[in-house]
DNA sequence: GCCGTTTTCGGCCCGACTGTTTTCAGTCG
């Protein structure tokens, strides 16, 4: 039983806890209780070796039986019983924008209302609007909040979408196949899916049906099989003859722009490159993997995170395909969070796991005073914090903590503290964290001044985009970018799975003025500081080197670095 | 549901904003 399962049953009771109109303490109750695992090792094994769950804060009697009872039998009456009484299709309509418990329990309440059909139906036919306390603009929000969520349910994170992806690739193998992996949009490292591609290299297709899951309806198609997954969306798999599965795989990893012009390199060439794989005449060409494939071609391996149908077979062809930033590159983090705002972990545990996993520096940049449902530090707190930093930096050297803030870009641009406080500070990481229902004139406005204010070292998450949930906003994004020039602010790539914002699509017009990238984590938990491989993948994306990136600075050359952008 | 204690209940994280209000409830982050 893994950690992570135990912390989303504790947050799943809370939210239909909350739907049921539970008292909202009972409900943070169990969200703390979930808060506080999530930095424990592993609880199924200190409930085997018998020790007293109740030790943990926020974890009474009640939660430590109901914990033991998930870890032993997998689940929790109270759980079971809630599902029956709260509807799936009720928490779909809470997750909506504008509808939270209390508008829910209205509409359950006065329109029997229990999914998002039933409610885009009523209103359409006026009924929401008829109710006291939803107007006009209500009712226009909530049928927006529809439409998107209709868009986002048929698209899965790329995580998510991954993990089912490989699941199928290994059972494909254990059936027999040589070779398979996942390729489409996943393959060549999108941010999100609408479908899984997984490519398998095997004689014959028998092994297809042996991965579909009992019950599953399967459609039959070219060369392979449809069906839906796991995760709701469909997934296809493609079963080719092994020899020439490198070329196949790289065929359904491409774009097409991109597939088509390797076709019709090919063809050149006298071979034939399709679905199937690389040919010539009714000869597959073996090819072990892409990168023989690509060298059948008279092309160096182009990374799946390029193949997108740009000129990147143009640079390849000329030898001046970039460079890109690796993993390794990376020396440091910078935005992270600790329990002084809404981390789980403490400055100290953060900084020492920063520095096990091979990080020269911390940055920490906790909320600010407006996100008080954060923690958001006043700046008296600020102020202690910077103490306690004071004192755990001469204790770790040569580890370097920078001491930095999250800082709220408030509605009229402004940042949360006055100047004289955030000049003490090492740097300072802007983010808006709260939409007010702006338009792109507004925001623009907003971002602008953020983005060009003398204290920002960072625009943090710049489109505020959560990936399934939320989309961007609408903003002038070459203005946004000109103010961060200005000020010789960086941009950040927020790693956290839901943003990885910047988009990829925009780091070439943020480069292209000179602006350097910061690749950040936004680590909540000390876990949270290493996963930024996604991030990784998607800066590579959109073709960044390491010296585009500030974080493969050395410790030495990062303070070099913030001293020199205080002095601007 | 947890916690702490002034020992068994009362307090527990909040501030800004919006829309529908005519004095405030609900949502957001
Ligand atoms: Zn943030």
């Amino acid at each position: 039983m893994a950690n992570e399962q135990v912390v989303a049953a504790l947050r799943e009771m809370a939210s239909l806890l909350e739907l049921k109109g539970e008292s909202p303490f009972q409900v943070r109750a169990y969200l703390k209780a979930a808060d506080r695992l999530i930095e424990v090792e592993d609880v199924a094994s200190l409930v085997r070796e018998g020790r007293n769950l109740t030790d943990l804060p926020g974890v009474g009697k009640t939660l430590a039986e109901k914990i033991i009872h998930f870890i032993t039998t997998g689940s929790i009456p109270q759980l079971e019983k809630l599902r029956r009484e709260v509807p799936a299709g009720v928490v779909d309509m809470a997750s909506l924008s504008g509808l939270g418990p209390g508008r829910v329990a209205t509409l359950r309440r006065e329109l029997g209302i229990e999914s998002v059909e039933q409610l885009e139906e009523a209103v359409r036919e006026g009924k929401v609007e008829a109710l006291k306390g939803f107007g006009v603009k209500t009712v226009a929000a909530i049928a927006g909040s529809i439409a998107s969520w209709k868009k986002n349910r048929r698209i899965r994170l790329h995580r998510v979408a991954r993990e089912e992806g490989e699941e199928i690739a290994s059972r494909l193998v254990e059936g027999g196949a040589a070779q398979a992996a996942v390729a489409g949009r996943i393959g060549r490292w999108h941010e999100t899916a609408s479908a899984i591609d997984v490519v398998a290299g095997v004689e014959g297709d028998a092994v297809l049906a042996s991965i579909v899951p009992g019950g599953m309806c399967v459609e039959k198609i070219e060369g392979g099989i449809l069906f839906t997954g796991r995760t709701t969306i469909p997934v296809r798999v493609r079963a080719v003859r092994p020899e020439p599965f490198g070329a196949a795989l790289l065929f359904a990893t491409a774009s097409p722009i991109h597939a088509e012009r390797l076709a019709s390199i090919a063809a050149e060439r006298g071979m034939r490159l399709e679905k199937s794989g690389l040919f010539r005449g009714d000869e597959p060409v073996p090819t072990r993997d892409e990168e023989s494939a690509y060298r059948e071609l008279g092309l160096p391996f182009i990374p799946p995170e390029l193949r997108e149908g740009g000129d990147e077979i143009d640079l390849a062809l000329a030898g001046r395909l970039p460079r890109l930033l690796e993993r390794s590159d990376l020396r440091g983090v910078l935005h992270n969070h600790s329990t002084w705002s809404d981390g789980k972990a403490s400055i100290r545990e953060m900084a020492e796991h920063a520095s096990a996993l091979g990080f020269e520096y911390i940055g920490l940049a906790d909320h600010s005073r407006t996100a008080g449902y954060a923690g958001g530090l006043s700046a008296e707190r600020l102020l202690a914090q910077m103490e306690e930093v004071e004192k755990l930096r001469s204790e770790m050297a040569p580890f370097r903590i920078f001491h930095g803030v999250e800082s709220d870009i408030l509605k009229d641009g402004s940042l949360d503290y006055d100047d004289d406080l955030l000049s003490r500070l090492d740097y300072v990481v802007a983010s808006i964290h709260s939409r007010y229902g702006m338009d792109r004139e507004g925001i623009t406005a907003r971002l602008t001044a953020g983005a060009s204010n003398r204290r920002t070292t960072i625009l943090g998450h710049p489109s505020g985009r959560l990936l399934t949930e939320r989309d961007p906003y609408d903003f002038d994004t070459g203005a946004v970018w000109d103010a961060a020039a200005k000020g010789g602010a960086a941009i950040e790539l927020n790693a956290h799975e839901k943003r990885l914002d910047v988009d990829w699509r925009e780091i070439p017009g943020v480069t292209a003025r000179g602006l350097k990238i910061a690749i950040s984590p936004d680590a909540h938990t000390r876990k949270g500081l290493g996963e930024i491989d996604l991030a990784v993948h998607i800066a590579r994306k959109g073709r960044l080197m390491a010296r585009d990136v500030i974080n493969t600075m050395t410790g030495e050359e990062m303070e070099a670095y913030l001293e020199e952008k205080k002095r601007r």
